[in-house]
DNA sequence: AATGAATGAGTCTTCATTCAT
DNA sequence: TATGAATGAAGACTCATTCAT
């Protein structure tokens, strides 16, 4: 019971400061935003967290995880490389670009505590992994793409940094592109170079 | 006669803000810090600026200027729309990525005092403009790529902050991209899509 | 249980705070002295009161609400117009007097943070109520003074301010003039110009 | 040539200051507000006066000075004690009056470099000796009132201090004071405490 | 365990005055 | 002599974290 209300507590300070730290940034939210926002005393932020910066740290982590776990547990259900690939781009893309503060909070000032480096590399390497190349091995039915291992990690590096901070952008008002621009320009990007026809609803995001 | 103001030492004071900027991290860096930095005594840090924030805007700002004053006028100076592809992607991109400390504040904490957005929105608007399309009219060698204007500002986007992000990122010895494989993944990206060959050194990287 | 807000402490604060902003003026005493006079340490002033100004400003009002409290209450137990007369010059000016710490800062500096017109206006106000006169219906047996109420009020105004400036002023040691010359020259005017005798103990100095 | 030029400078500084002074107080108006106000250049200012301090003290000596001289030289050429209050009244009070400005800075922050003390009791001294009292030696006609001396002083004091006071707080927009009321208070007060009649023209202001 | 007052190092910034030119 | 950049001590205030209650 006191369990329960524990973890409650835990989430709403979680969430306010994701809600905060996107809004204002890390360095202008303080300690007493978050006591004001989330109505708790100071002490109780210092029950659950050893500090201002492990909240960022668990935002992000936890944020992360959940993330990479439930995409690597669905991509181990899908037998063919096409419903991987569809899995990737029609299920967890949008997922992503859906939590603009926390795509905000990972790639903003915050970057110092956030490792996103090593979070990139890790999907990159997945995702790389699920794609047919002459060094993968591939199928016989899809053609591979022309690309060493490196080439293509680094291809996907860049377009997961690039989408990513192009949705974070487009919540500007005076940007013209918006996320669905972005995932329209993914399953373009991905037909022409694999092959793999993507349709709006293929799986349905 | 009084002293004039010393423009020398308001690049100096630019330069070592620029660095502990990128290193430290805006927030990170206090007036201090770039007081014992420049060994310049506080006072005159706020002759050349009005406070900390100035010095982050004027970074930006004149960089950004400078960068795209030169892309703007070398690509006047070219008549074909192949020469001012290779100028872009031989002659700019490696200077901008040459510059990660100037990257970094761009696309770091300072992202609110940055206005990235509009400098974006402007440099992809800038690039479209020169890639022959079905819209923008084509020469008849060059085959048009099949891309809405919309459509290809937003690849223009995605690649732009991609490319910036990855190489910011690089930097961390953890990852293993590097920013020369950034210019061939944008060589062979170009090369396979538009059909221009662009050899490392076409122009001069 | 974290200790509760301590108003011996706040009080602390107001008085070493009355004392050094009549003394060395609002601008001349920094926050920095009254830490030192206080011997609390900086933190401590700022949570208690959000800033330097509020400080001044809570003495100056919690000052003259007690004052003007009391004023009201004692005349109200007053059932002559004498009696009430007779408490103010007696009781209430005396010991308006006596916090010569509270003039000098009611009338120097801080006259900004002060608001002193409206607290004139309002002493004024009250006390030229319980003066006899044509316009404010007299009694049988006290000749109503021949003023209108506008005289009146600026007659009151004046008396006020300029007693209060000269005992401020009578501190200085080449001033001949006492805080006692000073009632002393109240009573004979009021004796004189309503024909109210007040004998210097006539209710207590 | 060159000297005249120099006191028309000394003189803007002093005025500007004055101004500023009265408007936003002495520790409110910073040397780089007179300059911008001025125009003229900062080393122009120290050129002139010392320092800030030594500003107000100019202001307020240079205008007590020939305040007090021309009241002293003209009550020199009256013959009658009525005359000479006539000239008071009617003459240098409006003139106090009219200058605000001036009497914000005696009366102000500033007091601790005013010597506000002294004026007072110099101004004082100089009027009580105007005045017909038994112990001044009285004229036939004109009957005594009936103070000593020390009461007169204290009686001019507070009308002095209070006078200034109430005109300077009848600026602010909330006090229904006016100048032309304390004028008319003095009037009456002068007629009933020494039966000398003072028509609102009787010299003119 | 829960609370929130206490803490003080550290922040940015100002500004009167000087003095090199 | 005229100028205005240079100076740095001093100012007000913040805020993450602790710890007495």
């Amino acid at each position: 019971m006191a369990r329960l209300r524990d973890q409650q507590k835990r989430r709403t300070i979680l969430e306010t400061s994701k809600m905060l730290f996107s809004q204002k940034g890390f360095f202008n939210t303080s300690v007493s935003d978050i006591v004001h926002e989330t109505g708790f005393p100071v002490g109780t932020i210092y029950t659950y967290f050893r500090n201002k910066e492990e909240i960022i740290q668990v935002i992000v982590s936890e944020g992360w995880y959940e993330f990479r776990e439930s995409l690597v547990q669905t991509l181990a259900m899908q037998s063919s490389p096409e419903g991987r690939l569809r899995t990737v781009i029609d299920l967890f893309l949008p997922r992503l670009l859906n939590d603009l503060d926390f795509i905000n909070i990972l790639l903003s000032e915050a970057i110092q505590y956030t490792r996103i480096e090593e979070k990139i590399e890790d999907l990159t390497s997945i995702v790389a992994g699920i794609i047919p190349s002459a060094e993968n091995g591939n199928s016989a039915d899809t053609p591979p793409i022309e690309l060493t291992r490196r080439q293509l990690e680094t291809a996907l590096m860049v377009y997961f940094l690039g989408i990513m901070d192009a949705a974070r952008i487009s919540r500007s008002a005076s940007v013209g592109i918006t996320v669905p621009d972005l995932l329209d320009f993914v399953r373009i990007s991905v037909h022409r170079s694999l092959g793999v026809p993507l349709g709006e609803n293929a799986i349905h995001p």
